[in-house]
DNA sequence: GGCATATGATTCGGTCGCCGAATGATATGG
DNA sequence: CCATATCATTCGGCGACCGAATCATATGCC
């Protein structure tokens, strides 16, 4: 059990988790806004969009939005063609947060990959990717 | 972001056990019984014995072993030479639980890794009990 | 031996993150 | 122009977890 690499990954992934909120907490942030500012710094996109793209139901794009809002890190604007939407887009705050939990996330990856070699750690980044690819875990 | 290790760790892990949670559906069990069934299996534990491998509170487990006992996986004895602690055994049931879990798991990780050569998940599975290990993420 | 203090299990109340159903505004097709 | 669909939002609830309070038992100290 304790051997599988399902356990192995649930548990780590839990407890990375962890961890990375406690570097995020400074900042207001928790490790869920993180996707968002990522996915909005490509381009505004409405909250479904969103909702889709992490995993999420509206509703609970609807709290993260407003927690946003609330740090001035994203505007929401009606989306003039469809007044049903609301176009999320990144402030220059949130822009400028969005670089930090960058260099938080890249700190994050340095201790957790300590005790490996840089070859070990890519090897670990490529089969990660492909697994999630693969398995439709990670939206993309 | 999306490429760091951390990220995909915490994502696909979070994943990994949904995925799991589902399988063990059918048996009455989430995946944090079967952690509790696994360190169970080396021989009774006290209660906090039980909490601080697993990482939780004392009061979460009680939760856990309530269920357990619901359907006849545990016993809990007062352990005889300090009676304030309950040593947590496997009933035959929990035993044969045990064993299902366990094949579920491999089950799981099949699924998970069938994307990858059989080196690449042999690979993966070193490099993340070696994470674990350096990092203490996992309690030993 | 008797008492203060520590420790194990348990209970209880609260928090957090998530979901699903209901609501109101807006869009779209007949 | 109305029926129906879709987007954001609100609201109530659930599951997993924590921390404080409680009760029984153990242990150290006088």
């Amino acid at each position: 059990m304790t051997d599988t690499v399902g356990f192995l990954l649930g548990k780590l992934g839990q407890q990375v988790n962890v961890r990375f909120a406690g570097r995020l907490a400074p900042l207001g942030l928790r490790p869920r806004h993180c996707a968002v500012l990522e996915l909005l710094s490509g381009g505004p996109l409405a909250q479904l969009e969103l909702a889709k793209a992490i995993g999420v139901t509206a509703s609970v794009v609807v709290d993260m939005l407003d927690e946003l809002e609330q740090l001035d890190a994203i505007r929401r604007v009606r989306d003039a063609a469809d007044r049903r939407r609301q176009l999320i887009e990144l402030t220059p705050t949130g822009r400028e947060l969005r670089h930090q939990t960058l260099s938080l996330a890249r700190q994050n990856d340095e201790e957790l990959l300590a005790a490996i070699s840089p070859a070990e750690a890519a090897a670990l980044r490529h089969t990660l990717g492909r697994i999630a690819a693969a398995t439709g875990l990670i939206a993309k």
